[in-house]
DNA sequence: CTGTTAGCGCTTTCAC
DNA sequence: GTGAAAGCGCTAACAG
């Protein structure tokens, strides 16, 4: 390994701005002009080819902290998610750093595991780092005061999970409708006795499923069972917990069931198979998020379309348009039915 | 949004040690002193007392950036990934992020889509933000002198891709092991004509995995047909094409195939439904990584278990040794097989 | 067009 | 124990 070696008298990494002017035999500020691609018409042409030629062959490469430090800006967006292993926010996080490569920005990630003096303390962090804007995946309702306080000093937007109440710019689906949409779909198909497998609570997404569901299912005098116990976290487990409990509950099937997300889907379709329960000819199920092997489950899931790469593009633009001055407007994208085989028309 | 009348007159976070220094009536080097817990022994208790809470009530936060201009250091790990949308890279990153924690340093992400221009770009503007160190799950043999290089300024760690003919340190599978477990599962079952859906060839875990699987298949006598297609890249979509080759190519079926990895698995699953060939009545199918859903699969897929998080961890473990001046081993960990219902014994 | 000067916020000698 | 001074690498007035 070099690296030590060439640490002691001085690897290329370490060519400064100085260094390049002394090479040129020009000042640093005519360097630091001739660099920046604003600034190089000022420079004449020919002493600004020298200089890059110079940097060049000495290897220099700007310090970008040091620019951070002068400049204020950094180049880094924090990108505050609940868990990275929640396959959920990966296309989220796609989406923005595509979105954040466009301006040169590279986002930085921290995960609270949905505790929320963790979400505190990271705030701080970024905000010690010097983030230029924050993009937070992991909004819980007890969060709103901590993000409204960050947003105080730099641009904050959340994605994919919204908040109650709150001024913050979102970028997230329009779940109510989504859960109408679900229960519209099983209406056509003529369900009448319905359930649902919740989410936690305090996640908004799954609430507003739950509203958005229930108020359909009423207004197409639809019987929905109470069960109101939710999921601790919206995964496979729970689903099949979840599931375990509604059966082990109810004195009669509902003919489907809406799982407010497909991980808890596949929990439940896991539960009524080891019971024997076919789906879809005994019971319908509707799953949410549209993985993409929900596809090739048996039977394959409906599911509930979100455009999570979508979502986390949308926000990364929004946040570089914050740190424009730009003033983006909220976006709430539209939901859509992807139905397959896991619903039927009921006999 | 009050952040553009608070930062015109001063919002929290721009709270300077020597805004705290003039408050507290100290010299800056003393504030910066107190509030170091490595030197807090060189400050009177009183005084440092005080600072401490004159700091606490301006809402003192220190700035990472100026601190790492002097230090040299910034808390920061650039992870580079091939593809986020990749779900195999997510628990590698997750593992990454936890063992950084404990440091108090940050991942950085960036992409670079397998083409190595952008592998080539996105080095350079890590060194130019002056990460700490590169955790590199991208690299394919094509990038070998381009980390290298970067590993003359900062340690590089590669994860769950490994390299040929290198002296970077590396934490990966044993692919090869975890061929010949393949092969070893599907000659215990008495298979005898078998095949593989290959993975690219350019990312070194697909051939590792084909030759350990060819040799141990050798070594049991077992049939392997010629199929040396590879996929583009390690997807669904790829894996149902391939098999549709396979299968119209084939004078006479496999009695099992190989799939490089569950997502090919899958869309192998898919084109062998469509043509009406069972599942694992008629042919049995192996997956590679174990993803989660692989077990609620029709059938159950059998399967290697890739312990990406593991991966993750020890790598980001392994990054923060090299920092402090330790020499970290490269690490090989053990595959495991998961057999489930996608695999029986031939008749 | 180019050089001079100053300083971003912090740490770190070196004095006293 | 604390203060003074220098400087990390760069940019941004301001001169000339």
């Amino acid at each position: 390994m070099d690296r030590k070696k060439t640490m002691t008298d001085g690897w290329s990494g370490s060519v400064t701005l100085n260094d390049v002017a002394r090479a040129a035999d020009v000042h640093p500020s005519t360097v630091s002009r001739a660099l920046d691609p604003d600034k190089s018409g000022r420079v004449k042409e020919a002493t600004r080819l020298h200089i890059i030629e110079v940097a060049d062959k000495l290897g220099y490469r700007p310090d970008l902290v040091a620019r951070g430090l002068k400049s204020g800006k950094t180049g880094t967006i924090g990108v505050i998610a609940a868990d990275l292993g929640n396959t959920f926010v990966t296309p989220i996080i796609h989406g923005v750093a595509a979105s954040l490569e466009k301006a040169g920005a590279l986002p930085t990630l921290a995960e609270t595991q949905d505790d929320h003096p963790r979400m505190v303390n990271i705030l701080d962090h970024m905000m010690s780092r010097r983030v230029d804007g924050i993009v937070a995946l992991a909004a819980r309702q007890a969060d709103k005061e901590a993000l409204e306080r960050a947003n105080q000093s730099v641009p904050v937007v959340l994605a994919g999970r919204p908040l109650d109440d709150t001024d913050l710019i979102q970028v997230v689906q329009d779940n109510e409708a989504g859960g109408r949409l679900v229960a519209d779909h099983l209406h056509s198909l003529g369900h009448e006795i319905v359930a649902q497998l919740r989410g936690p609570d305090d996640v908004a997404n799954f609430p507003r499923r739950a509203r958005g569901f229930t108020s359909a299912a009423v207004a197409h005098g639809m019987q929905e069972l109470s069960f109101d116990e939710a999921a601790e976290r919206p995964v496979i487990d729970e689903g099949q917990r979840l599931m375990d409990e509604l059966l082990d509950a109810s004195p009669h099937l509902p003919t489907a069931v809406f799982a407010h997300n497909d991980l808890m889907a596949i929990g439940a379709l896991a539960s009524l198979r080891n019971r024997g329960i076919r789906v879809p000819e005994d019971v319908s199920l509707v799953g949410y998020n549209n993985l993409p092997t929900t596809a090739y489950l048996t039977p394959p899931l409906t599911t509930v379309r979100y455009q999570s790469f979508e979502v986390g593009r949308l926000a990364g633009k929004a946040i570089m348009a914050l740190l424009a001055g730009e003033a983006p407007a909220n976006v709430l994208l539209e939901p859509r039915l992807v139905s397959r085989g896991s619903t039927r028309r009921v006999r």
